[in-house]
DNA sequence: TACTTTTCTGGAACCGGTTCCAGAATTCAA
DNA sequence: TTGAATTCTGGAACCGGTTCCAGAAAAGTA
């Protein structure tokens, strides 16, 4: 592999020159540029990019740690990221997490080696330390689905969404509406917890008694959640109405729902969170909250904050969409 | 931030001996191995990985080479890529392409820059041109879904992928089968006409005639593939089968066959290609071709070519599964 | 005790770029 | 013709690690 120096000698003039033709650096004369250009040329030379970072300082790098891929709602929101990021300069790493300890370790030891300039953390909310690690670190973070107050976020309003979801059964006229989610407390980002508050918050405003019986959480799957669907669809007195945490879930009610042949959305309204495509196939009505577009805008907040360091963070809201799609229908009393 | 230098000093040795402890030398005295770890701590340092980099030659990185996240099987080898490499101690660069000119540019840059260690191209089989440069190259490379003769590859016999859906459709009785596919030819690799190469091949072998009207292609996607199947089950002589040449495809079928009041599988058998999840909520038949495990085996290729280089390239082939759901039934003849 | 061998250590060179700074060559003004 | 300003250029230092090599100290052997 050719360096910088052969190209030098071929050429006939200093390394600073090269470097400078390497730049685009306007002293250099126009002779002197094509001397350098036809040595670089003949030599096939390509500059090191690891020699660079290192004497520049940037890595040209983006970091990104997620959960591993095995939500949608994910691979959505890197969709976002990758195509953002593909219009500017930088490169991207992925770092995909399994286990909380293993998503530790990155949050310890990414903000301190020099391998990235900015990073991107997606759906894993960072504790106060971590946090304080983040901030006091030179290399500028922006959280996608997550918040802490000493860092930027893009956000989404989980409550909100969660109302709007219940909102919509009851104008539908159901009163027994269900809540069915992975567990209210997790070691990731607990989004069920805070779509369960919208849940309440609904059923409150409406004057709609809430009842503990139709209120279901358990681990996440849809296999798990067609579970928790059926033991709901036994009960003595069923719900009329699902709210499912999640889009996957909610596909694993309609599952539980084929079964037992109860017909959607004439004998069970579902309503699902999410907008991932698997909504759409399955024909499902969920709440869009805009994850693509999460990821393009985590990249734009990042890259404006690599130019100049906000000096507060920045926050950023993301709008939500109820998108009535076949499962969901007015309540007819029956039999 | 504390460089090596820093912590020789504080520790009163010399940056080699640090160099040493740092990289677990057992030529170091237990003694200064605990005065350099006692100044490590007290410094809070971390090495860089950048200068490392530069000195040793090894980035530790491997470069993923893929297409836009678009298509859910993109995303499933991924998966398993991200997998294997979550055991090793390299980390991954994304490097996914729109166009065949992003395409190009990455196939020509990456294996000269020192950016990685290794590459792993995914569903983007290379011109024999670039193909050279990567096995000229001194970066090991490996195809996952993508053949060239000088290249290490993972292996999906398409050919036969076809014929053993053809042979399902067939050996359930029916015997106006559709291909319904991508078209034939694209800049990308055309697992569409080996398809439908092994679905002519199991028609020939069963003695039934090809009928040119039953074969239709056009663009990908979902929404497409409802027109294409439109048009098939609005012929004169409709299909009792249509053979799609994706998953993707196949649900845009069943889109078809539901709004046009056809009953899967009763009045249409459905058999798609991939083994994507979306298969598994839409219980559709298909084919698996263990994408995930493509990953894997990609990762594992690679790096063990890390450590020795195979003089000749290697090749290996995924098995593939016919997964019977839902969507194809014994073909019953009609009024 | 003298000599060899082994163990441990530090200086310096190196990886391949960027950039500061001083100086040569040219142009311009007086 | 001289001095100042401008334009180019190259040497050397630097980024922060790794590693070769030589030498000091300790241990082993005769």
């Amino acid at each position: 592999m050719p360096t910088i120096r052969d190209v030098a000698k071929l050429a006939n003039v200093g390394i600073a020159t090269v470097s400078r033709v390497l730049n685009n650096n306007p002293s250099v004369s126009d002779e002197t540029r094509k001397a350098v250009l036809a040595a670089i040329e003949a030599l096939d030379y390509t500059p090191n990019p690891i020699a660079r970072q290192l004497s520049t300082g940037r890595t040209l790098t983006v970091g990104v740690i997620l959960p591993y891929l095995t939500m949608p709602s994910y691979v959505e929101r890197l969709r976002g990221v990758q195509h953002a990021l593909a219009e500017t300069e930088y490169n991207m790493i992925l770092f995909s997490v399994g286990s909380p300890s293993e998503r530790d370790s990155y949050f310890k030891d990414l903000p301190r080696n020099n391998l990235v300039d900015g990073i991107l953390i997606i759906s894993l909310p960072p504790n106060d330390n971590q946090a304080e690690r983040f901030a006091r670190a030179e290399i500028p973070t922006v959280l996608i689905d997550a918040y802490h107050s000493q860092l930027c976020c893009i956000l989404t309003d989980d409550v909100k969404g969660g109302k709007l979801a219940t909102q919509h059964l009851i104008s539908l006229g159901h009163r027994k509406i269900s809540f069915l989610s992975d567990f209210l407390e997790t070691p990731f980002r607990p989004s069920a917890r805070y779509r369960y508050q919208g849940y309440r918050k609904a059923l409150e405003e409406n004057g709609i008694p809430f009842n503990p019986a139709y209120h279901i959480s358990g681990e996440r799957g849809r296999e798990n959640a067609k579970k928790m669907a059926n033991h709901l669809l036994n009960l003595d007195d069923p719900p009329s109405a699902i709210f499912a945490g999640n889009d996957i879930q909610a596909i694993g009610v309609l599952d539980a729902a084929r079964e037992s042949g109860v017909k959607v959305p004439d004998d069970l309204s579902v309503v699902g969170f999410d907008g991932i495509r698997d909504a759409e196939y399955t024909n499902l009505t969920t709440i869009d909250q805009h994850l693509y577009q999460s990821g393009v805008d985590g990249v734009n907040i990042l890259i404006d904050a690599l130019d100049i360091r906000p000096e507060t963070p920045l926050e950023k809201r993301l709008s939500l969409n109820l998108i009535a799609r076949g499962t969901t229908q007015t309540f007819s009393q029956k039999t």
